[in-house]
DNA sequence: ACAAAAGTGTTACTATTACACCCATGG
DNA sequence: CCATGGGTGTAATAGTAACACTTTTGT
């Protein structure tokens, strides 16, 4: 709470450091991937951790979560939502720090990580090819995965992984990324357009050999939705630009690895076929 | 996470301080409620809060949540779980407290609170009829009650608000009342059952001018589908005893507020029809 | 005998899953 | 003309919701 057990005074006593930190998910090449930084110094020094920093005294966790967020990507404004507080007394072997556990959805035309401000390393890893994560943040991530599945399942949050203009496919994409499973197109595109967030915008995009998809847009309120009602701050959703030249580098990184993708689970697929027959 | 955005050291900041609230429930009288103290000192003096203090520096911030929890009940074993953490930087007037929410259910016959080890006062209040919250305790309900409710939709966890032998009648009340909703009784048993966790004990309760009610008891592992695995430190259930006299008392309270519930029940929905002929 | 809660199955409806072909394009 | 992904409907199944009467007891 905030009043002592004994009450009658903010008696001193010492106090922890509170820090936030940030599972930061984008959909690059084709696979769920998760920004990671490199320390530098000890402990776990060399270890891959996940960008986070201590709550300044004014700021608000939610606000916290968002500078940091900048500071790592230059990304302003993004889809957040905490998963909760992490405070095992021996966590960080320096000092008691409790750490507020939070995921964020970078869009996939988002596309580069802020120019190195500094020398740390940071680079997005694949989710299922992970190295060892430092402190407890193995077990911060494993949260953050499993309330984004959930969040997926039920919400319309996926479209955070898209610019503002998508296709169905691409949507779907997503879906069986985070999810972990193959959708049915025609099961996949009933739900999605029968909950109401979408509208076709009428464009098209052409994108190879094939049928042009039809692009739609989520709709003003489709995060409402999503949204995290109930904590302190639920910060909104700003409509992103598209530029021509964001356009054309998304489709590089993006239908190349959705063909990419493709190809990779035909393979697993027929592995496992194979594997079954003998 | 737990090195500073700039690494190098752990130089030094100033640091909030950190504290667990609870929002305690448990069924009396039929009712569901939640256990409120009366605070005794300014800020919010006179106004009802969550019972919670500050964190130790060694302890666990579930370990914290269970000391107060057996401060202010005198209950050392307790279904806990946490809701998140609360952070606006003014919602403590006196200093930076940042608050980590958990909720608690207390069996029913589990009778009362501890004899008030000081002059504060503490009461049980009734969810539908609360005061108004110090702090942003409304808040951390609001979500406490909200994660229940799904609890209690996808999960054994109602058990925990029940002694080790129960009804079926009884099970169905709680969720019930958490759900605010009223549930079909074969639909409810066929669920009920369909999950694997009771078994009928053989034996049954004989509790006024109608049949027995057969006495259920929860599998040992029925709690593992509501434990929150995931974060620092799942604690696990103790099978709780029973005694002839709290079994009386018991019955006493959650059996006559069960009559007295379905009174209410029944003039709510008696006004209700009658409000929607005329 | 009656009041009060315990107990018990079937049917309708709704949501979810499985499944296969034609279409438009670029090369 | 062919390879590639885009787009569409229907039938089976499972899950959920609605619904009413008989049983056993205490008084």
């Amino acid at each position: 709470m905030s009043a002592p057990t004994t009450e009658g005074s903010t008696y001193r006593h010492p106090h922890p450091a509170v820090a936030v930190d940030l599972a930061i998910f984008s959909i690059r090449d084709g696979q769920l991937c998760l920004l990671l930084i490199e320390r530098g110094v000890e402990p776990f020094k060399g270890r891959w951790a996940l960008p986070g920093g201590f709550v300044r005294m004014t700021e608000d966790l939610q606000a916290g979560a968002q500078r940091e967020l900048l500071e790592e990507t230059g990304i302003s404004q993004a889809y957040l939502e905490q998963v909760g507080a992490f405070g095992r007394p021996d966590r960080d072997p320096r000092e008691r720090v409790i750490s507020v556990g939070f995921y964020a959805i970078i869009a996939s035309d988002r596309i580069e990580l802020r120019a190195g401000s500094d020398a740390r390393l940071a680079r997005w890893w694949p989710c299922d090819e992970l190295p060892a994560l430092a402190f407890d943040h193995s077990q911060i991530l494993a949260r953050a995965r499993e309330q984004l599945k959930d969040r997926v399942r039920r919400s319309a949050v996926a479209l955070q992984f898209l610019p503002p203009e998508f296709t169905l496919t691409e949507l779907q994409l997503v879906h069986e990324l985070i999810l972990g499973e193959k959708i049915d197109k025609r099961n996949f595109r009933k739900w999605v357009t029968g909950l109401k967030y979408l509208h076709a915008t009428g464009r098209e995009r052409r994108g190879g050999p094939h049928r042009p998809a039809a692009l739609f847009r989520a709709r003003p309120n489709a995060n409402a939705l999503a949204a995290d009602a109930g904590f302190d701050a639920p910060e909104e959703d700003l409509a992103r630009t598209t530029s021509r030249a964001v356009d054309a580098a998304y489709r590089k990184g993006f239908l190349d690895g959705l063909r990419a993708f493709r190809q990779r689970l035909a393979t697993v697929e027929d592995e496992l076929s194979r594997s079954l027959k003998s």
